[in-house]
RNA sequence: CGGGGCGUAGCGCAGCCCGGUAGCGCACUCCCUUGGGGUGGGAGUGGUCGAAGGUUCAAAUCCUUUCGCCCCGACCA
């Protein structure tokens, strides 16, 4: 992609009204505008991020043997009334009205809208485990919206349900839920820490959520120092030692981004959602439900990973994996450019993108960095005469001079020993 | 929802106390300059001062109401 075709310019001054690093970022690099409080507008540069992300997520779970779904995001008020989340719910959920007055919910999360379809599409144990997934947009009137992406009033989400015959069905994929969402952040280059939670309002009486620790999280969470122990500090408010191994534990904090739930009974119970077991007996499912703060992950990713200068991204979920800056009036058109442009495509194709605007170095430079593309290819007047381009890596700022067709084979290589998980 | 703060040009801010022609920086347009880390200079464009009502000869400024936004606090992906 060619710089010039988009609009959208990064701001050199500080946003008034952003606090926390993510939220700064993402407003002055021009990935999010705020349309409202708790309400942006993605940008392109932050679409590409978030549909990357997406895709990992989509391959994992489908891997995991999960189907891909879309539920409405209205949702009729009866279903709510037969969990009574209608009301239990509270000013949480955003209710509207049709032409008609009758009521409709926006939907926080899909059980109502998933565990209706499922009892009535599977009667038999013979069609079940069933899991299904989808990545959609979810609204939740929060009592305060925050940090920008991090907290807002509508945002992405994945949802994952699940089906089984038995309770030991249900946890066994439970367990390959904890899995896929360890892979699944660990390919986005997270340091993320699963721990034992709470299960708040979507209820049921075991979960785990995924932690990426951060300092501007909003979570606090216990890790053991020497095992694996974690916590979050709402489940184990008064642990100094480690209940597994007795040594202490540290408290961080930390962005939730993910949570699974052991949901058994809950829904399938008030909703009368049955299926016939072997002995020709009417039971009820036993569900889980699996999330992931898509749209999240984004302001994740940045809290856990920039400086001084701006993003640094991990190179599964960049905007673009390179820019090429070429630099000076006139380097745009010179016939390097073109060639090094097209190598890289063919390394990379789609990921490369060109800063062909008409202005100073040093602001090339200063976006490139606040973007945090993994590698910069800075083509100078003085390397370039001689055949010759720069390399730059972002996260650690090396510097490397190479031959211009020797470029794409050496980013090639960097990023394969970088970013294997890429 | 409690507590605190803020709404003036696209962004960042001053002006408000003490009422009297709406200002500065960035960005944007044009000219010159510069060309490896937000060049330098010159000339310009752009604002119903969040909204409504009130006081006054006169309101960004004082009063009332209202809307919005940010931060801190009690189970949220």
């Amino acid at each position: 992609m060619r710089a010039s075709l988009d609009p959208i310019q990064t701001l050199h001054e500080e946003p008034a009204d952003a606090e926390v690093v993510s939220h700064r970022l993402m407003l002055r690099a021009g990935f999010v505008r705020k349309v409202a409080g708790g309400i942006y507008s993605y940008l392109p540069m932050a679409i590409r991020s978030l549909r990357k992300v997406e895709r990992i997520v989509r391959e994992e779970m489908d891997r995991a043997g999960a189907l891909e779904v879309l539920l409405p995001a209205l949702q009729p008020s009866d279903l709510w009334e037969k969990t009574g989340r209608w009301q239990e719910y509270g000013p949480e959920l955003f209710r509207v009205s049709d032409r008609h007055e009758r009521p409709f919910a926006l939907g926080p999360t899909h059980e109502e809208v998933i565990t209706d379809l499922i009892s009535q599409t599977v009667r038999s144990y013979r069609q079940l485990p069933v899991l299904v997934y989808q990545i959609q947009t979810k609204f939740r009137d929060e009592r305060r919206p925050r940090f920008g992406i991090l907290r807002g009033r509508e945002f992405i989400m994945k949802d994952a349900y699940s089906f089984s015959a038995s309770e030991e069905d249900a946890r066994r994929i439970y367990a390959v839920m904890q899995e896929t969402y360890a892979r699944i952040f660990t390919r986005m280059g997270l340091d993320c820490r699963m721990v034992e939670a709470d299960s708040g309002l979507i209820g049921g009486n075991h979960s785990h959520e995924f932690m990426v620790l951060a300092q501007s999280g909003e979570d606090t969470v216990l890790l053991c120092e020497k095992c694996s122990w974690a916590s979050n500090v709402e489940k184990a408010p008064e642990a100094r030692l480690c209940p597994a191994c007795g040594e202490p534990v540290v408290s961080r904090t930390a962005i939730e981004v993910g949570h699974v739930f052991y949901l058994g009974h809950k829904y399938s119970s008030r909703m009368e959602a049955t299926f016939l077991d072997a002995a020709g007996k009417e039971v009820p499912f036993f569900m889980g439900c699996y999330g992931i703060g898509v749209s999240r992950l984004l302001a994740a990713a940045i809290e856990q990973s920039h400086d001084e200068q701006g993003m640094i991204w991990p190179m599964s979920i960049a905007p673009f994996r390179a820019t090429v800056l070429p630099l000076g009036p006139g380097m745009m058109e010179r016939a390097e450019t073109g060639q090094v442009v097209s190598a890289l495509e063919e390394i990379w194709p789609g990921e490369i993108y060109v800063d062909d605007r008409e202005i100073r170095p040093g602001m090339k430079f200063q976006d490139a960095d606040l973007r945090g593309f993994p590698y910069q290819v800075i083509l100078g007047e003085r390397n370039v005469e001689k055949g010759c381009g720069e390399v730059k890596i972002r996260r650690t700022g090396e510097r490397i001079v190479a031959s211009l067709p020797e470029i794409p084979a050496l980013l090639h290589r960097r990023a394969a020993t970088e970013s294997p998980e890429a």
